[in-house]
DNA sequence: CACTTTGTACCGTTCGTTCGGTATATTGAC
DNA sequence: GTCAATATACCGAACGAACGGTACAAAGTG
């Protein structure tokens, strides 16, 4: 078994429970390893280990998120992809990926625990400013103006990471599935076909 | 010093560190007291501490937002406060209240760990129930149709939530401001005056 | 005096981490 | 092809430190 074999689990486990409330003998059950294997694939430990989560998360807004949202910014001639099309494919994603609500967001877990905050905070602010700058992109070349596209790619990321935190609170993930279906129009609001 | 006296203190590190993450030795440490002295006012240990910080949260909804919120809903003959003027004022406490985004929301930080979720969930879903409740009741009560009017207090929670958490990972609090200063207005729209 | 509040020392447990070592598989030398 | 050498994956046991929590007597307070 390679490292990024249980680099899901990792994941898993930490948007479930945290970086202070995940400890290595949960680890080391739900991997099935025992904890000194678990230091032989992550040499720097815990640490290393929720930096590997977050690093899986980032690469998820790397390959499956940016680049389609850069394809519908790009401004070739035969401009094919419209941009409400671009958000609901970027919304179905988000919805895959985070189980319709079900799963919490890494980012927002590890923002909330101040301890755990310098470590991963330049990777985690590096991807919010990523994805509102891949909406705001996409709706400049709509031909909205840049400072509202800004704050509309900000909204979006407010919209996704409130809602997560409303749904887990209640236990009810109607209000995610609604947001994912209201967002896409929303983030077009008046802007030309 | 009473028990009340330090709940504030508490408030501020469970909410910075989260349940997992704040140990009694820096409870211990920033309120000055012993150990001793911290199972004397609070004989449930760590968790009646966490109990008594989110009691303060919720009180505090419950003084400061839920009155004004309901007055502005209520059908008197000399209805003299407007919705949009009861939102600004909401906004305006929440503002203070998480001094103007720098302060995590303590439901969150509780929500987002699983292991803690059981013992605090249901007072966390029931003030996220009442606070959309009354702002329904609020914009029904201006007329608007009552499952818009449910799903703008959810958004109104959305809103504030996903604003405190972009903001703690960008480390830029504009986002915040900004979202606080539309917020009445987006969700006053399409009520007549 | 009675009663509340605190300091000190301590409990058992669990934390993250490390050590020494064992299988299995792959490689290299002859 | 044989056999030593190396690399990889894994584990049990234990480490010191810190955890949440407790017992109890001293100190403060009316």
């Amino acid at each position: 078994m390679s490292r990024q074999t249980h680099v899901s689990t990792l994941l898993r486990l930490f948007r479930q429970f945290g970086y202070e409330g995940l400890t290595l003998s949960k680890i080391s059950q739900e991997t099935g390893l025992g904890k000194a294997s678990l230091y032989h694939h992550f040499p720097g430990g815990k640490t290393e280990m929720a930096e590997a989560a977050l690093c899986q998360v980032n690469q998820w807004l790397e390959t499956k998120i940016l680049p389609s949202l850069a394809e519908a910014a790009s401004l070739e001639e035969n401009l094919q992809i419209k941009p409400i099309d671009a958000f609901r494919a970027m919304c179905q994603d988000v919805n895959h990926f985070f189980n319709e609500g079900q799963n919490a967001c890494l980012w927002a877990v590890l923002v909330l625990e101040q301890s755990s905050n310098d470590l991963f905070h330049s990777q985690i602010s590096w991807a919010f400013s990523q994805w509102i700058q891949a909406i705001a992109k996409v709706l400049i070349s709509a031909g909205l103006d840049e400072t509202l596209a800004q704050q509309r790619g900000e909204d979006a990321m407010i919209a996704i990471q409130g809602a997560l935190i409303l749904c887990h609170g209640m236990h009810d993930f109607t209000s995610f599935k609604r947001m994912i279906n209201q967002l896409p129009q929303q983030l077009c609001q008046g802007i030309e076909d």
